[in-house]
DNA sequence: CCTGCTACTGTTACCGCTAACAGCCACAAG
DNA sequence: CTTGTGGCTGTTAGCGGTAACAGTAGCAGG
């Protein structure tokens, strides 16, 4: 007589493949892992016992027997603003293959809830951190400083990072924005953007923006803000706005593409010469919007690029700490006048 | 003389502030938990050592010892097309308070990914498992089924599921959809749409489309698919070839509304009497394109809705299977005739 | 025959934490 | 004085795996 099937709603462990097939729990583990030199019939009978009762490992006693975790913590700001997708594109592509695995945490542009997030991802122990942005709290970076493993700060380089950066100077980039705009005539440059206190990579945008600006003896004649709601719609109401008050306006600069986009078909529908009687420029190389009726002046912000790199330098582990500095190529498209 | 400051490389354990703090690990395990009796200075002293040291409780013990993991496994098909971000949020919204976190897990509609996500997530013991859609591989169900967590299935209702769904019928949305069009005296209808296998809730839709457009005596007179790139670019280039082909189409359907979008600017661009001479209609009710010149024909479908439901099945752990159809509302918006 | 080596399998001791239980003390009640 | 009782703290024994090491057998070479 055989023995009677165990209690099904009992969880397999390692014991009961083993027992299933007759050899010991190391072995089985050998087996499982594709570690170490197991006999070809030895791993032909655990395979099967372990298909036949449906066992999947428990990596939480894997993990801290062998004190190794195949994991990456990423921490980002948002998923629904189309800029953390990509990089997270990037990333994945690069840790398929190499047994890492990326894990997201998404802290809504607060600064607390960032700190959470990384105590609580620190506390699984993962081979790495990959996190935006190179503003954290004291504690945050205290936290990543001595969890012993690497950190890469994304995005923006213009600051200080813990360890490994990767990303582009958003300052330079608003510069560059600025100097083209100056280069191509407009004179009367408004802004409009986000209210977030804590976008800080918009807001060194804004700095570098107005700085080129005040080199070329100008100031921005307004600016607009908003927050929430949907960023295409917003960027007609803003741009409305901007419009009824400071009519004679000539250059919007905003501080993504999807609100520039909002303000694109506004001025569009009211039948403003676009670049002629006014341009606009937006922020990010949105690929969503390539089907516009015209091309949104942009800078293509390296997201897929800063993923890969990312994700390498956690997969390499360098000894040394690592920046990387990208270099967005800014993008005219149809509404800026050419020279 | 002190003792000397231990090794700073080395990972910090509870023993690390049971000495800093001179009681046992227990009692730090206590204080830091929340639980169980501890005499208020203990309490102070350990969490002051706590701090002091930078400690980061180790979960992977944690969880080992005490049979229990907080984590909620997502495994949702794609990032970045809008819609499961917004799942996203619901469940985030309704886990928070609960204890439980969610990890996501994306398969790109590839099943052997799906498969493979789905294995790495119950390794790790996770509380509960949300899902999307129905069709999974035979393997998956059976992982599912017997990991002795809550499941629960999102978006579709339209099948079988291993035990709890939460969702809307897409094959009814279909149908809805073609009824709206057809009693709105459109007759020449032409479906545009994704080419992915793998959506079956697009396909479904589709379904329920034909299905009603038979009823009425009805078929296609024209359908196109495409894959990969810009939604809204594509969105334009089928509509092109569309018209081009079918020049008498009366109505489009698309499979959603990033592509709806295309087609509408298309439409406009090309002075297109919309919805007099032409209508359309999309699905999903994106929020993010209510800054366009008209407001595109959609379904919403619950997204938020869904995630909070699914949340709130995981972090009640009902006894019994539990089903949850939502219905979608039909926003006519200005791309359908009125009567 | 012994040695050394390779190929395979088993044993033991943890990994860092928590459940369960066992003290200990002060104090109230009998 | 004994006995409870509640508040607080410590001890012990795992959780389910894996590293490290310890066999064991078979076989080639001297």
């Amino acid at each position: 007589m055989t023995k009677p099937t165990p209690d099904p709603r009992h969880t397999l462990t390692l014991r009961d493949v083993s027992e299933a097939s007759g050899v010991s729990e190391m072995t089985v583990s050998r087996v499982l892992r594709n570690r170490g030199d197991v006999s070809a019939p030895t791993r032909e009978k655990v395979l099967e016992a372990a298909r036949a009762l449906g066992y999947v490992p428990n990596k939480i006693a894997g993990a801290l027997a062998s004190q190794r975790v195949n994991l990456v913590g990423v921490v980002i700001p948002s998923l629904s603003n189309m800029v953390f997708p990509e990089v997270m594109t990037g990333i994945s592509e690069t840790l398929e293959g190499t047994g890492l695995q990326p894990v997201v945490g998404v802290t809504n542009y607060l600064p607390d809830r960032e700190e959470s997030v990384i105590y609580e991802m620190l506390s699984w122990r993962p081979s790495g951190m990959i996190i935006a942005g190179l503003e954290h709290s004291t504690a945050s970076r205290a936290m990543l400083a001595r969890a012993g493993i690497p950190i890469v700060e994304i995005m923006d380089i213009d600051g200080t990072p813990i360890n490994h950066a990767v990303g582009i100077s958003h300052r330079r980039a608003g510069r560059q924005m600025a100097e083209a705009i100056i280069a191509a005539g407009y004179r009367r440059i408004a802004f409009l953007g986000t209210q977030m206190p804590n976008d800080f990579r918009a807001k060194k945008r804004l700095e570098g923006f107005e700085e080129a600006l005040s080199k070329a003896g100008l100031t921005l004649v307004d600016r607009e803000y908003y927050s929430g709601g949907s960023a295409l719609l917003k960027g007609r109401e803003m741009t409305a706005a901007v419009l009824n008050r400071t009519p004679d306006v000539d250059f919007l600069y905003y501080s993504n593409d999807m609100i520039g986009a909002g303000g694109l078909l506004y001025c569009l529908a009211q039948g403003l010469d676009v670049p002629g009687r006014i341009g606009l420029a937006g922020f990010n190389g949105v690929e969503l919007l390539d089907g516009l009726p015209r091309k949104l002046a942009t800078m293509d912000a390296c997201r897929l690029e800063i993923g890969k790199m990312a994700a390498k330098i956690i997969a390499e582990a360098p000894a040394g700490p690592q920046v990387e500095e990208l270099f967005p190529t800014l993008e005219a498209g149809d509404t800026i006048r050419r020279s």
